[in-house]
RNA sequence: GCGGGUGUGGCGAAAUUGGUAGACGUAUCAGACUUAGGAUCUGACGCCGCGAGGCAUGGGGGUUCGAGUCCCUCCACCCGCACCA
């Protein structure tokens, strides 16, 4: 009887199907444990060796915990809205509602193959109406709440209303630009104006706003989604434009997006690139008088080093601010006109690529030091960004570099505030140096004047602390077809929320979905849904991809609930998410998206926990190693890669299918392609030898490979095994298909101990000796460890060594593999499932409890002790553990080896490490 | 530039956290059994050396009886962020 895969695994995935073996309930009375997987986008080229990487760690660690006896939950569904999907339909021509669902069934029986655990019954679609519904819902509560900046809590908007109808908004500040206004002045306003101020309050709110817009994509982008000022997807370019947009007001949740972080299991370079793009910055604003003009004109600047006040000798204000026409003297009008058309012609992208390029214009005003009257020229410069503090700096070119780059570019002299800290040529930052040229901060240490600088300021009334963030509120509508509708109406220019009751809006069928024009959706396209009998007009916008995703995991835990997204019971019981494991690629986009929402969610009562994930486990990447070809140029010849110098060639990707390590199969290369056909080579040593390169996994790089040849080939949980095997989880490393055959030989040799080919069955129900139970329990304390620190590669390891040793040992006892089956049952399901079967065990192996280790097979009574003189290794010494430091010296200065070492000398010091060596110092 | 991380055999990687470096697996070589082997098993396998032995964890220095592990310093690579005042 030998190890048939095949017929095992479709027997047991089978089984495990028509049984629901895997369907967890909400009614249990073991504890609960909610593993997660970042759901994926159904993409239409199926799977590669990458993917599931992460799906196996997070399927080994469910069952592991489930045969710890833990309630688990493990779901799966599909982030099935969006751009991508969207962009792809688009390429076939075909309705993205179409493509979705054949990429889904393509995407399920790939995973299918690989033998995962999922609770497919609570399988969900973000594209789903029964889904979309709750996603309206919870942006209608976003739409109906506001931030209450004392409580620090998100409220209900009528509850805002009910203060501005008693007192106005003199107590909850002011938010975006309203001014003050009282209790009669907001009875006196009309509906509408009304409404335009608590628009400024909502935590979705809409506005004219600059947005990234992507021409090619035909819509508006995310601020994570434009990188270097192109797409994220695609690449194309992006431009700044106006338009009426929907926003998340994120900002205000920046500090406790910041310090809930404290509370999270994140990896540390995951929550510094939060933290980065909150860009939390504590300072303060100063308020400047300018030479000349009314009072009513003032220069208000950022600066996080107020201590250096003295040192100003230029102001910069962004070219886009207000100030600019305001204050340009005459005599500089012309020169600031050709500098502002010059800062027009500039795309965003050269504005960010072109960093070092010193460009500005001086405006000819003079802004007045407030402590000695020092005249301070104005300048405006691009590098001065308008939308960042007040989009004004106060320039101190001993303690900037680019405050000194410029002061050196346009011969601005220099105030030097910090003496010898100081060399002239480049800029110091200190905030050591003892300050001098400073009026009343002279002789204090820098960062101790920063205290009183700020203090004198803010006694005077023109200055304050203040607290800058460098994330903005976060776009939310896209003019795109394949997205949550808003379930908005505007009516008169008030946007009117759907009443719940009318909830989910559904999405309309269209033949064409492809973007419209003049940046409207192709929604407007479609004028008997957009225009309503009463006159109102729907919202024609969509909501982003990030928004079905933002809640995806409170809905897995109740599923069917068609009253609420999730009862307040389900969410009391399964809590947060215990393991979330997904990429890194989500760091600032998802994972902060989905951590607002929690927060929004668990301000309103709706659920009890305001951080949605307790541990999140970054999968590394696998990547693909390319092989190349190289062609002599102009021919259909290649030459091998180390001959290649000889000749001018050029690189060509191969199939790495068809290249044995790096030799590679020229006749499958001559078949590969018909301009191959007559392929010449110039071989090395009878060989044709491939370039290597690693790189990103990716069709176009004929360096993918997939998963389903291997599982045919060798088996799903020789593919589990060997994904795993290949390094930590956690680290990014490129495929190499060579060692699996090691996983699969490992599998055969444990198949072996349960039966051989020629003899059949050979285990037995032998009692087991004290060396097999040892081997035992060495490995279950192993494989506990392991998979509990997701250490998943040398839990495998473990594993052969374990085969390997009891093998040795010959050890065919049921009492011991039976064990070893439920350790192994994780990480190789389905041999697990069928020789436990075999054993003639009755019920399922995933019920089964994981053994426990029995120390006494642990301890050793006598141990081998390394014995070294002076750190050096000199001979290994038999002792009993429980010997004493007395006895064990005695022994120890007995050997006939050590004595040759000592030289007959007593050694000043003997060093006895308990369990583990034994040292003496000469 | 700033932040985070990594550096160990031909390759992927281990190392109980300061205690015999290289487990486990691949690759390679040798052997056994075989009509055959891409099956199975055994052995060798960091470097130098016939050997005893010596040298080895990116380089250099330090602490320690003892350092891959701790400290200082330099170097290389990867990943984020980047005129953020």
């Amino acid at each position: 009887m030998e190890y048939n895969f095949r017929n095992i695994e479709q027997k047991w995935q089978q089984q495990w199907q028509d049984t629901n073996a895997y369907k967890v309930s909400n009614e249990s009375a073991k504890p609960k444990f909610y593993v997660l997987d970042m759901f994926p986008y159904p993409s239409g080229a199926g799977l590669h060796v990458g993917h599931p990487l992460g799906y196996i760690g997070s399927d080994i660690y469910s069952r592991y915990k489930r045969l710890k006896g833990f309630n688990v939950l493990h779901p799966m569904g599909y982030d099935s809205f969006g751009l991508p999907a969207e962009q792809y339909a688009i390429e076939r021509g075909q309705h993205p509602a179409i493509t979705t669902d054949q990429n889904i069934k393509t995407f399920r029986s790939q995973l299918d193959k690989i033998g995962f655990s999922y609770d497919w019954s609570r399988e969900l679609r973000t594209s789903d109406p029964s889904y979309y519904k709750w996603t309206q819902w919870i942006f209608l509560k976003l739409f109906n709440s506001w931030y209450n900046r004392s409580l620090h809590k998100a409220r209900d908007i009528s509850n805002l209303i009910l203060v501005f109808e008693k007192e106005g908004n003199g107590s909850v500040g002011k938010h975006g630009g309203i001014s003050i206004f009282i209790s009669e002045e907001w009875m006196a306003f009309n509906e509408k104006q009304q409404q335009e101020i608590l628009m400024n309050y909502r935590l979705a709110f809409s506005s004219f706003g600059e947005v990234n817009w992507c021409e090619a994509l035909g819509t508006v982008l995310a601020n994570d989604e434009v990188v270097n000022g192109v797409s994220e997807r695609g690449g194309f370019p992006v431009i700044k434009k106006k338009m009426r947009q929907w926003y998340l007001r994120i900002t205000e949740y920046a500090d406790r997006l910041l310090e809930g972080l404290e509370h999270v299991e994140f990896t540390e370079s995951l929550k510094e690139q939060q933290r980065n793009w909150i860009g939390k910055s504590q300072g303060s604003e100063i308020v400047f008088d300018i030479k000349g003009v009314g009072d009513n004109k003032k220069l208000r600047v950022y600066t996080t080093r107020p201590d250096t006040i003295f040192g100003v000798d230029f102001m910069v204000i962004a070219p886009e601010h207000d100030l600019v026409p305001q204050i340009t003297t005459p005599e500089q009008q012309e020169a600031i006109n050709q500098y502002l058309n010059y800062v027009k012609s500039r795309s965003e992208r050269e504005r960010l690529t072109e960093v070092k390029q010193i460009t500005g214009c001086f405006t000819g005003a003079y802004a007045l030091n407030p402590f000695d009257g020092k005249e301070i020229p104005i300048w405006i410069a691009e590098y001065v960004l308008a939308g960042y503090g007040t989009g004004a700096i106060m320039a101190v070119p001993c303690g900037d570099q680019r405050d000194f780059s410029f002061a050196n570019h346009f011969d601005i002299p220099i105030t030097n505030i910090i003496g010898s800290y100081f060399n002239g040529s480049e800029a110091n930052p200190t905030k050591e140096a003892v300050l001098e040229n400073s009026g009343f901060l002279d002789g204090l240490v820098m960062k101790d004047a920063m205290e009183v600088a700020i203090t004198r300021l803010e006694e005077l009334g023109i200055g304050k602390r203040q607290v800058n963030y460098r994330m903005r509120d976060a776009g939310f509508s896209r003019q795109r077809y394949w997205g949550e509708p808003f379930p908005i109406v505007w009516k008169d220019g008030i946007a009117c929320p759907l009443p719940e009751n009318e909830l989910p809006l559904e999405l309309p069928y269209v033949d064409k979905y492809g973007p419209g024009h003049e940046g409207e959706g192709p929604l407007a396209n479609i004028t008997h849904w957009v225009n309503l009998p009463d006159g109102g007009k729907r919202e024609t916008s969509t909501m982003p991809g990030y928004a079905g995703s933002s809640w995806y995991f409170l809905r897995y835990m109740d599923p069917f609930n068609d009253n609420e997204f999730c009862s307040r019971k389900a969410s009391d019981y399964w809590k947060q998410v215990d393991l979330y494991i997904g990429g890194t690629e989500h760091a600032v986009g998802h994972l902060l998206y989905s951590r607002l929402w929690t927060k929004v969610l668990f301000d309103l009562g709706f659920i009890g926990h305001d951080e949605p994930y307790k541990k999140l486990l970054n999968q590394g990447m696998i990547q693909g190693s390319s092989r190349f070809v190289y062609r002599i140029m102009g021919t259909n010849e290649f030459v091998s890669f180390a001959l290649k110098d000889n000749y001018d060639t050029h690189a060509l990707h191969v199939d790495v299918n068809i290249v044995d390590g790096v030799i590679l199969d020229t006749e499958a290369f001559k078949t590969s392609k018909p301009e191959y056909a007559n392929a010449e080579f110039i071989l090395e040593d009878g060989k044709y030898v491939c370039g290597i390169e690693v790189e990103k996994m990716s069709k176009s790089k004929f360096n993918t490979v997939n998963p389903d040849i291997l599982v045919e080939k060798y088996g799903a949980d020789t593919f589990r095994m060997y994904e795993m095997f290949l390094g930590p989880v956690e680290m990014s490393k490129p495929w190499d298909t060579k060692g699996i055959e090691g996983v699969h030989r490992f599998l055969r040799k444990l198949w072996r101990l349960f039966f051989d080919e020629l003899k059949g069955k050979v285990w037995n129900t032998d009692k087991a000796t004290d060396a097999e139970l040892k081997v035992l329990h060495r490995t279950i304390k192993k494989i506990e460890e392991d998979t509990e620190k997701f250490s998943f590669n040398t839990a495998v390891s473990a594993f052969m060594m374990c085969v390997n040793e009891l093998g040795e040992l010959k050890c065919y006892k049921k009492e011991v593999l039976e064990k070893l089956l439920i350790l192994l049952t994780p990480y190789a399901p389905h041999i697990s499932e069928e020789l436990w079967n075999l054993l003639g065990n009755e019920g399922r192996i995933l019920d089964a409890t994981f053994p426990g280790y029995d120390g006494k097979y642990l301890v050793e009574t006598s141990k081998e002790y390394p014995v070294s003189v002076n750190g050096r290794l000199r001979t290994t010494i038999g002792i009993s553990l429980d010997a004493t430091q007395d006895e064990v010296e005695k022994i120890v200065l007995a050997n006939e080896t050590v004595q040759k070492w000592l030289e007959g000398k007593l050694p000043k010091k003997i060093i006895f490490v308990k369990n583990k060596m034994i040292n003496m110092v000469i």
